[in-house]
DNA sequence: CAAACATATCGATACGTGTTCATATGTATC
DNA sequence: GATACATATGAACACGTATCGATATGTTTG
């Protein structure tokens, strides 16, 4: 299954809302950093030197889409990527650029 | 190489205009629309039911970021996915969301 | 060269959204 | 319960940009 090269505009639609959310550099940085273990919202807007709020804002994006997911843990609250099929695809995604931008 | 899961904040940048591109729904259709064979401007207004303008300005965008080229024959311009990275990645990012729609 | 067709560009507008500041909610400690 | 810490939410602003209409550029045919 799962082999559609056109899909539906619906479809569509929800692919583009994932892209969309994807295509801001601070989201994306977020995403990376929560990559390698789960982060807590103060250490990412340290280490990524972003303001709290703003972390907060975009984590609640990400986890609307269920691209993260958090879990409190005392006063932190730890997010990490939702599942393994989006790291994958974050990790795909920047092989691809990756090796696009080898070639010129 | 390209194995660096955590990539530089340029490289951030970088990719996350690629995602910022494929984050609009009309962009996306255009280019699944373009996966199948190289179609003329024309051809994707009126089959996709929109204006040719906006189709060729969201092509300007496309271009720019090395997404489609496009060739000249006779009067028209056919554009087609730029080379084999980009339609893999549309391919794989379609079948990771299908999949994901799939889990509940 | 003029006319017709296909595509690209320009100007203007409407709308979404990333960011900030201030405040609220929630949680542990005294 | 009060205080301090960590996170979430709300309002407001600035900015980018998707879209449209009109026009310009380019290309073929008479």
């Amino acid at each position: 299954m799962s082999k559609a090269p056109v899909p539906s505009q619906l479809d569509t639609t929800i692919l583009a809302e994932t892209f969309r959310l994807l295509g801001d550099p601070t989201r994306l940085r977020i995403l990376f950093f929560c990559l390698e273990s789960p982060r807590a919202v103060g250490d990412i807007a340290a280490s990524l030197d972003l303001s709290q709020s703003l972390v907060s804002h975009h984590l609640r994006l990400l986890r609307g889409a269920r691209l993260v997911r958090g879990t409190r843990q005392a006063k932190q609250v730890f997010y990490e990527l939702a599942d393994r099929h989006v790291s994958d695809m974050l990790v795909d995604m920047a092989d691809h650029v990756c090796e696009e931008a080898d070639e010129t």
